[in-house]
DNA sequence: ATTGACATTTGCCATTTGGCGAATTAGAAT
DNA sequence: ATTCTAATTCGCCAAATGGCAAATGTCAAT
């Protein structure tokens, strides 16, 4: 048994044991097995994401709080939530340019990405040529 | 071979291509084999939670947008374009497209919407012949 | 102490994940 | 077409995941 430091399972474990509840019941209302939260808790395996997501609600965590506990997320990207209007990273997509081709069908939207990454491969290849 | 509804895979190597980045390059910075990178990308494979956490920087994706589109978190919990798009007229834009195209230089993306307008031109002509 | 009712842990196994190296395919440059 | 090179896919394997059923532990109430 991989005697990792375990944070997660001692954390999952304090949780249920407050609400409390046990791994049998947790098991039913998570569709996770007892057997392997049990494990979980004791750090002898990693839950993936899919269980993760399953026992969240159960334990009362948010997905992303879990998710972040677990490791999976780095504590500043969560938790946030807002603004978020529109601005795809740091960057903006046009207003005019989302009116537009929001009045193209999905199908024509993805084509005219598509042409925009051949643009992209072309030109990708010119600069290739000149070095 | 599982011919499940692989949006994930397709999404993964649309941004893998734009950026663009072959699978052997994608594999040195995320520290994923370029074998298993391949294999999700056609949805042979799911990635597990750790491999989404290696592969979402050198994407370009933020961790939690990753995440939501693998299903792994539910959309309200991130701040990823998700409907949030809402609708300019009555249609919708995509949020993959105005994600990709966001990344884009405001020039650019008014040239992309140039480019669509000359092309609805010619096909315009072309219709108007062949009547 | 013994029984009975639950809760937890363990043994075992099928399935999945992910890496390595070989085979195949795709692109360039003759 | 041919050859050379880089990119992708495939075959195989070790390790990990997660479920089921049996074993073990816990604790009241006899």
């Amino acid at each position: 048994m991989p005697r990792v430091n375990n944070d997660l399972g001692r954390i999952i474990k304090q949780q249920r044991i407050t609400i409390p509840l046990t791994l049998q019941e947790l098991a039913a209302t998570s569709s996770v097995s007892s057997s392997h939260l049990g494990r979980i808790e004791r750090g002898e395996r990693f839950p993936s994401a899919h269980i993760l997501r399953r026992i969240a609600k159960p334990l009362g965590f948010d997905e992303d709080e879990l998710f972040t506990l677990a490791g999976f997320l780095s504590p500043q990207t969560s938790g946030v939530a807002e603004e978020k209007s529109a601005t795809y990273g740091n960057r903006r997509l046009d207003p005019y340019v989302a009116k537009v081709l929001a009045e193209e069908s999905i199908e024509i939207q993805r084509a005219v990405i598509g042409i925009l990454n051949t643009i992209k491969l072309v030109a990708k290849g010119m600069s290739k040529g000149n070095e």
